[in-house]
RNA sequence: GCCGAAGUAGCUCAACGGCAGAGCAACGGUUUCGUAAACCGUAGGUUGUGGGUUCAAAUCCCAUCUUCGGCUCCA
């Protein structure tokens, strides 16, 4: 301990809930290296009440202390941070006219954005990685500073005479804050403005790999100079590094884009336009099962089913309020015999419409109206991707008019409704977000609150995680959205569930109440799976390509070994088709091993072969697109299949 | 829309100023073969599109379209 010994001793609650007495100022280093070695040889930083901390942060008052090891998730978090800045040191040794804008941790890894007149090339990530490798194999010490205020305001202009805008612009911001901190990070030549925490030293930095370039908006904003953003990641073990680079390749193997040319089911074409989809026959097929399974669904559900034409009137959306606050996004009107009609970027001015079309009745609500709504939106060319984000898309919609009275039963319908469909499809991970009232809203805060309370009882019952967005819904209600993970861990919004207090008002919606008056419905729109082209992009990543069975466009293919046995693999496959099951028959022409080898490509479920032994038998030999076989009486063989097509078995643990 | 990269046969890729090629798929024939690629042959491309430079352009330049990695935005 460097610790005069006559420092006034302080209570910190050790990490094992012990209380032990320190020397004010001892730091958590020395507090980390005396509960054990081998831990301290693993702590990169500390945490003090909760809060993260440099491991050099001296305790100087009592408090609970829990040291951050590389173990721990934290530990990442200490560890990428300072990744960060081993780039920037790299990138402004190798090009010093570089400006450095920020450099934060995301969830794989860690970005800086960079200010520089040339590009980065992928040579020059292979360069940068090499600077970095020098300054890790240095253990640069990575010592944390303070500022003055009158300092901070001296590097304001320091920074801007040097031209480091964005650093100035930050700093400003900071000491624009009440009681804000200004501190330094330097390692090697390199200083940086950084709130902390980091590892002690550059010698942690070992396993890590720059991963792209891309452009990136300064403070994210359109309006603002494009910076350079690299992008990279980190661990502290190799292993773990090689397994997340492998997750990435998988996670390109599974790409719904790659996969649904491979597998033919659907196609972008320069002919069509942009974000225009072309579902071929076999995307089409599963795209068949999913409806057919939504529709009878929404029929058990106590829904009705309603279609709507794609295009309707200007005055129409005029009405709606989306030519004042949507027209960005809708694609530009046609004229037909001097009338402005415009293609639909929504369903619900059609049902707002057909609830209008007659006199309502309180005896009448709730009206649950379903649509498969097909829409067209002017999606901006940069953001389309795949079947994930396009410019026409069908929305699995429905509308609920119902009384206040019964927000809550239905609301909690809603919600128990997402959840069965998302779990029939096999998805057991999403997270969902209530977003309550902003401050320019319309309707009544009473009824606001109601209906928020109403949607957080409902999540509440199901035991669904979720985050308040505070203020994030719509003007015209609160909402709740579900997210789903996707392959690359990238979340995809699919459910909504959303209160609207305006439309009603708007379209002036009404019902005559028991009492004999005019009564103002509640609106609630609400989509399971959001739309058609996003779930099932998602779908095909989740399951890479191998469709669930009662999903997979061919269910089962049925290969004769040789033509004497023809007759006996025909009856096979007909009492296959008969039972239901979509099946494919391949004669003999064909090798059994270039059958086999087609069959395996397109991950269909179920292969059945027969020979001499079959035939004679009444058997057939089943292999499973995993490789497993079986040899299986006809009738036992198509059962099984009918069952598991029934019971939409997803063929995925049950997490 | 913005920053960067890329478009060659249905797919995966080669040729990188000097005659545009291979494998798989397709088609024709041979093969009847017991679980992920049988054999032989045939056909297939104004190198995304338009313009320019050059004796000569897939290759260099400009424009444009599309796609990809991101940013912003969103189901």
């Amino acid at each position: 301990m460097t610790v005069a010994s006559d420092a006034p001793a302080i209570p910190v609650t050790m990490p094992d809930g012990t209380v032990r007495e320190v020397p004010c100022g001892s730091t958590c280093a020395e507090l980390a290296a005396s509960i054990s070695r081998g831990l301290a040889k693993k702590a990169v930083g500390a945490r003090i009440d909760g809060t993260l901390r440099d491991l050099a942060t001296p305790i100087v008052g009592p408090c609970a202390l829990t040291i951050v090891t590389t173990d721990d998730g934290d530990g990442l978090y200490f560890l990428r941070h300072s990744m960060a800045h081993l780039m920037a040191e790299a990138v402004t040794e190798l090009w010093p006219d570089t400006k450095v804008a920020i450099g934060p941790v995301i969830a794989d890894g860690f970005y800086y954005d960079f200010d520089r007149a040339e590009p980065f090339t992928p040579e020059d990530l292979a360069r940068i990685e090499e600077v970095m490798r020098r300054h890790a194999a240095a253990a640069e010490p990575i010592v944390r500073s303070e500022m003055s205020r009158e300092e901070a305001e001296q590097a304001v202009r320091h920074f801007r005479e040097g031209g480091e805008l964005y650093k100035a612009e930050i700093l400003e911001g900071i000491l624009g804050e009440e009681g804000s901190v200004v501190s330094f990070y330097s390692q090697g030549a390199f200083t940086d403005l950084c709130e902390g925490p980091h590892v002690p030293d550059t010698g942690f930095l070992k396993h890590f790999k720059l991963l792209s370039v891309a452009g990136a908006y300064w403070r994210g904003n359109e309006k603002n100079k494009m910076l350079q953003r690299i992008y990279g990641t980190a661990f502290y073990k190799p292993a773990d590094l090689d397994a997340h680079l492998q997750k990435l390749e998988e996670a390109q193997k599974r790409d719904h884009r790659k996969l649904g040319r491979e597998l033919d089911l659907f196609g972008v074409y320069d002919d069509i336009g942009p974000g225009l989809i072309l579902w071929h026959p076999r995307g089409a097929r599963v795209r068949h099962e999913m409806e057919t399974y939504w529709r009878q669904a929404h029929y058990d559900g106590g829904y009705d089913l309603v279609y709507s034409p794609h295009i309707a009137k200007v005055t129409l959306w005029e009405r709606s309020g989306h030519t004042s606050h949507y027209k960005d996004n809708m694609f530009s009107g046609m004229d037909v015999e001097g009338q402005e009609y415009l293609a639909k970027p929504m369903n619900c001015p059609f049902h707002v419409t057909m609830y209008k079309g007659k006199g309502r009745s309180y005896r009448d609500l709730p009206l649950r109206w379903a649509e498969l709504g097909t829409v067209y939106r002017y999606e901006r060319s940069g953001v389309l991707h795949g079947l994930l984000r396009v410019r026409g898309f069908t929305q699995d919609d429905a509308h609920l008019f119902c009384r206040v009275d019964q927000l809550g039963e239905e609301l909690d319908r809603v919600v128990t409704f997402v959840l069965e469909m998302l779990r029939t499809f096999g998805f057991t991970k999403f997270q969902a977000y209530l977003a309550t009232r902003p401050e320019k809203y319309v309707g009544e805060p009473a009824l606001w609150d109601e209906a928020t309370a109403a949607l957080r009882a409902a999540l509440e019952k199901h035991g669904l995680p979720y985050e308040v967005d505070e203020g994030g819904g719509a003007f015209y209600g609160p909402k709740i959205d579900l997210k789903l993970e996707d392959s690359l861990g990238r979340q995809w919004q699919c459910s909504t569930v959303q209160v609207d207090f305006n439309l009603p008002e708007r379209f002036d919606l009404t019902y005559k109440g028991s009492d004999g008056k005019e009564h103002r419905p509640v609106m609630l729109h609400r989509a399971l799976l959001g739309s058609i082209e996003r779930f099932f992009g998602c779908l095909v990543e989740h399951y890479a390509g191998a469709f669930p069975l009662w999903l997979a466009p061919v269910q089962v293919e049925v290969f004769p070994l040789n033509e004497e046995v023809d007759a006996f693999a025909r009856d096979v496959a007909d009492k296959l088709t008969r039972a239901g099951l979509r099946t494919e028959y391949r004669d003999a022409s064909e090798h059994l091993n270039s059958r086999i080898k087609d069959a395996q490509r397109l991950k269909t479920p179920y292969m059945f072969v027969v020979g001499k032994r079959e035939a004679e038998a009444g058997t057939v030999a089943v292999r499973t697109r995993s490789g497993k076989q079986s040899i299986m009486a006809v009738d036992e063989a198509v059962g099984k299949l009918v069952e598991e097509v029934r019971s939409h078995a997803t063929g995925l643990p049950e997490a």
